[in-house]
DNA sequence: CGCAGATAGTTGCGCGTGCAATTATGATGG
DNA sequence: CCATCATAATTGCACGCGCAACTATCTGCG
């Protein structure tokens, strides 16, 4: 019942807490100092660019940004206002709403590019060889499975 | 000059954001569920907690809770109005004020762990042995270091 | 056909946040 | 002793977010 968490699990979480927020702060900062577009633009825009021809339906497009739907239907005007993407009425269902990215949105990203990546170079790329960052990430992705629902099933 | 990062450290880094935005989330949600109080709190009650005389300066909170001033001064607020803790002057210096937890802060951070714990063990605990988790901590840890300035050295 | 229920997206609302400016106090130098 | 500058904390402001409620459209069943 109780479900006590050993040390080291809780350690681990907390090193995720301060990491994530270290991290991040540093990046936006230095994205917000050279003048680029802010980080949650980037993954944004960065979904439409990963996807196929560049569209995303809106919902998916929240799932993939980590955003609610809401949240991601006002920034999706804010990216439209600043020109970045464009909305688009889909054929199949009329409630439905794509967003494209545009060529300056394309453009925006690649600015923001290279601020970004230089930072990800020093932030994390001096500080891990190839083969920790590898475990890094999987670590990271096994927090994130299919529920872990071990639990009973087997 | 472009400084562009290898595969492996992007990756590693986009797990970090996407770990963190679905374990807060599914846990936030968790505590919320519960009727406990935040995650937020929680944090900023621990490091009260954790703290010598479970008191502490604000900026030193600030710190500790990942926040900036302004932020931890109207969370202060919050919890204060919630009676979870304490504002009292600093003797040494005018300008300054303790945070101090009370019992009902206390009890509040108990309360909390009963959900908390259990979210940890489930999303953290069922996925990662004790010896992955602290590895995942060291490697986590890693990426705050001393601002990795071999920058140029060698 | 026509109505119930599900689904896509938007909007009202309140909250929490950071930045910049402000207030109050401490430290330093003429 | 007073002027100057640094520091601790708070406050005005605008922004971004999620939840819940809403509108519009699609789906299925009688």
């Amino acid at each position: 019942m109780a479900d006590r968490p050993a040390p080291e699990h809780v350690a681990a979480w907390r090193a995720l807490l301060t990491a994530h927020a270290d991290l991040t702060e540093r990046i936006d900062g230095a994205l917000r100092h050279a003048g680029v577009i802010p980080l949650r633009w980037y993954d944004a825009l960065l979904c439409l660019y990963e996807a196929p021809e560049r569209r995303l339906r809106l919902a998916e497009m929240a799932r993939a940004a980590l955003l609610s739907r809401s949240g991601l239907s006002r920034l999706v005007d804010r990216l439209e206002a600043a020109g970045l993407l464009t909305r688009e009425p889909c054929e199949d269902d009329a409630r439905g709403a794509y967003a494209v990215l545009t060529p300056d949105g394309l453009q925006a990203l690649r600015r923001c590019w290279k601020v970004y990546g230089p930072q990800i170079e020093a932030l994390v790329g001096r500080r891990l060889t190839a083969g920790e960052a590898r475990r890094l990430r999987k670590l990271l992705g096994r927090l994130l499975g299919p529920e872990a629902r071990g639990s009973r099933s087997s």
